[in-house]
DNA sequence: TATTAGCACTCAATACTAATGAGTGCTAAT
DNA sequence: ATTAGCACTCATTAGTATTGAGTGCTAATA
């Protein structure tokens, strides 16, 4: 008796499997033999279509939710659609169309966000989620000091893409509106062009060794003031009511999953971060997402870029019985929209 | 026979009324009268609380979910509850006590929003929502003038709390970092001291009528973008997780009310713009909320100030078996650390 | 006249049972 | 290797009986 487990499936059981999770997805039903061969015209016999489907559950593609229903996909059963679909698309490489879009018409950057997360989630009626790009990459285009009282500044950072982050800082000395000038002056001729992550971990050391003037030490007091603490993306998530509105989603334990997501922000950070790491798009599905209490969860995301540099993820959220024929295509051209329209934002 | 319409309740009427609102929001059960008779100790037979409850609820105050059910307060007789309970409290006139708290210690603006709401949300178990302050009311301390290319201008106006607003503006002729400077100085000249609305509808046009210096009028043009356009308060919710642990919540048609007011942001909005007209807590129960697709929520709400001046509104979002008498405080409370901190930041 | 006891009645909720039907695994024949 | 046939499984649905917390009404009571 041959042991069937870890073989790779031949053609007619891929096709099956494939069919299966296709069908699954689109009614949420367990598929079963007799019906599955009619509706996909396979020329077998319901019975060997058993045959088939009980190789693929010991093979661990499938899965029944009751000894005498018909099957679902396991987890594993989705990596493999997803993967076999990932291969056929392989996102077209011609240049992208960036049409005279909703997004390049808007000017503030937090509404830009905005615009990006809810197009996610009502194209795919999902949830859209974005991390914003992390100010660490933004390289220095301006920088202004704006008094508020005696003691505190405001420090206003403009990046080349025309972000601005804003930084309060608490001083001890007293300042003149003419040393914050100079102080101004001086920050801007020696910290613009430098992304904030060089200027934080290397650039004011620099300045600092180089020279002991004390005024242009205050300045880089000041400087360093700004760019201590987080500089953290920030996490956006749109369109929950859409997944509220899948009924196996408002099932309790599902929900459970749902809602720890959306309490535990952290974990959507750590899974976006990863995936920034890693160009083109990615796909978590269900158990893959390392954390206990997420069940029926997957998440297809990918970054984007400024120039070369990948500086956020956008992605979506659903379960994991997700339309992701649909989904890859819309995460993959929406991330190239926005790595278009942030580049060129930053020429 | 005498007609039950539209007469005031007497002492124990609206004891009895008092006691099963609170009740009902303690447990979630329709009150009966046995039960209810002994557990709050009121020295009459079930009977007798039977006769009472037929004439609340002839009056309009009580309902059955069924005919051989206890009763349930309608809307109405939650407002009856939250008015008296708001009566009782009449939110103590002593100065607040802002303690070094989280919130001051906030420094950025997006932040500190973030967190007011997420306090709102994680104290009263409900959702925390809060409508930002409306840019049109604040004060001018500084503008900046930041070149993008040569076309596009970045406007950083720096208000007298610190908080940052930004417009990228297209303008037509080609400039010089010089004119800039000088449109730059102009400006702040002009403009400080004023609030963005007084700047909007009547400064420009004095200052355009004023004199008719063609520099100087570009830099009103400059202006006059900056402040075209939508200055909107933003909405913010947070704790919509909390909503959905509510057991009654999840039901189909609370459920449905609940997506609704999520996706229509509006609603929101119209009721929190609303609110800000009035002074101290307001409650909108049920169908006070105008929306034929809401049902079964709750808000209660308070405008927050700078100086005497209301700026914008924070609230509770919850089912209308609202804890009131703990969210009543907790919003009036939350409301005057948030004006208090405003208030000296802009001082 | 307001209150209370007593009683028949209502109805959601629960538990039990039977019928249905879509599905399976196994075996023997092709 | 595939298929037909058959006994078996089990979620789902509908039907039925039981329970119990609640009511309204009437007549007695203070």
């Amino acid at each position: 008796m041959e042991t069937l487990k870890d073989r790779l499936l031949d053609e007619r059981e891929s096709a099956i499997l494939t069919a299966l999770v296709y069908d699954y997805i689109e009614t949420g039903k367990p598929v079963g033999s007799r019906s599955f061969v009619q509706k996909y015209q396979f020329s077998i016999s319901p019975a060997t279509m058993r045959n088939v489907m009980a190789d693929l559950e010991q093979l661990g593609y499938l899965q029944q939710p009751h000894s005498s229903a018909g099957r679902i996909p396991t987890d594993m059963g989705y990596r493999y659609y997803v993967d076999s679909l990932l291969e056929k698309y392989s996102s077209f490489d011609g240049d992208v169309q960036v049409k005279e879009d909703v997004l390049s018409k808007e000017v503030q950057f937090e509404k830009l966000f905005d615009s990006v997360t809810r197009m996610l989630s009502s194209a795919s009626r999902y949830a859209g989620v974005m991390l914003t790009p992390s100010p660490y990459f933004a390289v220095v285009k301006r920088i202004e000091l704006v008094p508020l009282d005696s003691r505190d500044v405001l420090v206003i950072m403009v990046g080349r893409t025309g972000m601005v982050f804003t930084r309060k800082v608490r001083i001890s000395a007293t300042l003149t509106y003419d040393s914050l000038y100079e102080f101004s002056k001086y920050l801007n001729s020696e910290l613009c062009g430098y992304a904030l992550q060089e200027i934080k971990e290397t650039v004011i050391k620099e300045l600092r060794s180089a020279q002991m003037q004390s005024s242009n030490n205050m300045a880089l007091d000041i400087a360093e003031l700004s760019f201590v603490g987080e500089t953290d993306s920030m996490l956006r998530i749109d369109g929950i009511e859409n997944l509220l509105k899948i009924p196996e989603m408002v099932e309790k334990e599902h929900l459970d999953s749902l809602l720890h997501i959306i309490e535990e922000k952290n974990i959507l950070k750590d899974i976006l971060g990863l995936a920034m790491q890693l160009d083109g798009i990615q796909t978590m599905i269900g158990n893959e997402i390392e954390s206990v209490y997420v069940r029926g969860c997957s998440i297809v995301t990918t970054p984007y870029k400024i120039g070369n540099k990948n500086v956020g993820v956008i992605g979506v959220l659903g379960p994991t019985r997700m339309d992701y024929e649909k989904v890859v295509p819309l995460v993959d051209y929406t991330g190239r929209v926005v790595s278009d329209l942030l580049t060129n934002m930053s020429k």
